[in-house]
DNA sequence: GGTTGATACCTCGGAAGCCGAGGTATATGA
DNA sequence: TCATATACCTCGGCTTCCGAGGTATCAACC
């Protein structure tokens, strides 16, 4: 989900945070506990990309997809409509 | 997934596995150190009841759902497409 | 008689993820 | 001055997944 929501451009940790609960009418709502670290460790798998910003006296880190993070999300988003086709047969 | 494949009728863990793999074409392939501690807790929770039968030798634990496991599986059946959902509109 | 494979159950412990709680700092408006 | 919003972070408890290991039965084969 937080590659997906950086896949419309770049953004930091609180905006992503925005973004999904906007794109998902309310239905993730992620906690800062939750985002924080896992774009830490998206970064570390070198799937995200990452630089410091300043605006208006706050220090804001803007994350953007990398190469290997845009084909990671094209591949996760097929598993994931797989996974969901899925559920849905085992829900029916 | 165990309570949902538990409404076509009663099953034991074992089959329960096999139902799952057949039902989710191949996708779903639980593990038995998933299965098995997870019925213990549905049934700890009050969502599925169990009793043992002996078939041709071999012991097996026939599980069903209860009422409250039925209820609780359309209200989860309920959360998971709006989940789905949601996830359609992030990952749009 | 022994071996293999399928059936059928179980527990244990490492690894990973979620998130509430707590902390830091700045800008704005009442 | 105080609250609220913005913006970042870590820590530790809790839960779940599952690989690994264990037990036991039955059928088929050599």
């Amino acid at each position: 989900m937080l590659l997906a929501t950086l896949q419309g451009g770049p953004a930091h940790g609180y905006r992503i945070v925005e973004l999904l609960r906007e794109r998902s009418s309310g239905t993730f709502e992620l906690a800062e506990g939750t985002v924080y670290p896992a774009l830490h460790r998206l970064e570390r798998e070198g799937l995200l990309l990452s630089r410091w910003e300043v605006v208006s006296g706050r220090r804001r880190r803007i994350y953007r997809l990398s190469r290997r993070g845009e084909s990671t999300l094209a591949r996760r988003r097929r598993q994931w409509f797989e996974l969901a086709d899925a559920m849905k047969e085992v829900l029916a």
